[in-house]
DNA sequence: AAGATAAGTGAGCGTCCGCTTATTTATGAA
DNA sequence: TTCATAAATAAGCGGACGCTCACTTATCTT
């Protein structure tokens, strides 16, 4: 039942892991305890089975009209449209993950995540360096240097409280202003 | 008492927030559960207070013999060290923090913290315009690319799971290599 | 229509948790 | 030594929690 999946998505956001129970789900969603068993194995299994089904969402909208053989700014700038896109257009859905992301349940969800993704990534890294549009670099740092600072500063666009004086902002401006420092950065 | 402090920062690193208990954090340390109440108003109080007295060790840490008048590379470098070095030498503190931040008791204690570190930052930044040694940007522009990927490197540093093929370990080579592309896109 | 299966439920079980209370033990000033 | 105060405790209350069970209702098959 969807009314399941998205109950819980609010749920622990507003509430944390902890402070979220079963029942409290079970009333919010408008069923009876033992409905949720059917579906779901135990407390643990709903979560992070919830947790799965945001994340490969996330993966797949974030390889969108992305092909692993694109010249380097451009899948660079792609990935960076779509991962701001998924981010911006779907708040609640990254709170949760970001909230599962740092909890204790996550290495149970890792397991089934990232395969192909990461095969992607690879090749579009390789391809980009073989073609000298990209300095050879170890993968972490390269990866560090390239899709931190969108991560930041989709943060503090999402946060509550500014960092300065006033609220931040993500436009299509500071993102373009941002990855043209990072090309500038990561380009021979 | 001490104990307490360093076995709550365990237990909720190892169990999450949701399984962190005040009859289990008693056992563990080895009083009585009455005797947390003594020096804490309930379990929220225990850990904000814990979060807090963290979080200001890592802040006192980072601007560790750094000057906001420092010239621009000097400074970033010296910052990029010591947030390394806390990170590196107080791993369960880090991932305590984290899971910390990203939970909904966060807000609570966000408001105790960064005052005088955010003054700190802002003069820095500051004094590199003007100075013509920082390319004059947004200051969550420059956050972002200045700062994600050293703390994106220590997050592979630190995560079990590598992102590629083998264990991620952050050297000071590789540091250095972050920081040089950092800089690159940062100076005029 | 009859029977079989799936989907859903209300009530509540046993357990564990946060927290309190009545009491004991340690500390220290006179 | 006396006695007031602080520090700590063991035992356990009330309530919420995860989860189950006996049962009803909806759906499908023939």
């Amino acid at each position: 039942m969807c009314q399941l999946h998205q109950k819980t998505i609010e749920m622990i956001v507003k509430e944390g892991l902890d402070g979220f129970g079963i029942n409290k789900l079970a009333k919010a969603a408008g069923v009876s305890p033992a409905t949720i068993y059917i579906y779901y194995k135990d407390r643990e299994d709903l979560i992070i089975q919830t947790t799965l089904r945001v994340s490969n969402v996330m993966l797949e909208e974030s390889l969108k009209d992305f092909d692993p053989d694109m010249g380097f700014e451009e899948g660079l700038r792609k990935q960076w449209h779509n991962r701001a896109q998924y981010f911006l257009n779907h708040p609640l859905d990254v709170e949760f993950i970001e909230k599962m992301r740092y909890s204790h349940l996550y290495d149970k969800v890792a397991v089934h995540l990232y395969t192909s993704f990461k095969e992607v990534m690879g090749r579009f890294y390789n391809g980009a360096v073989s073609r000298k549009e990209l300095i050879p670099l170890p993968f972490e740092v390269y990866w560090a240097v390239a899709f931190a600072p969108l991560y930041q500063l989709i943060k503090f666009h999402t946060q509550e409280k500014a960092f300065g004086h006033k609220k931040f902002t993500l436009t299509e401006d500071f993102m373009e202003q941002a990855l043209q420092l990072v090309l500038k950065a990561l380009k021979p």
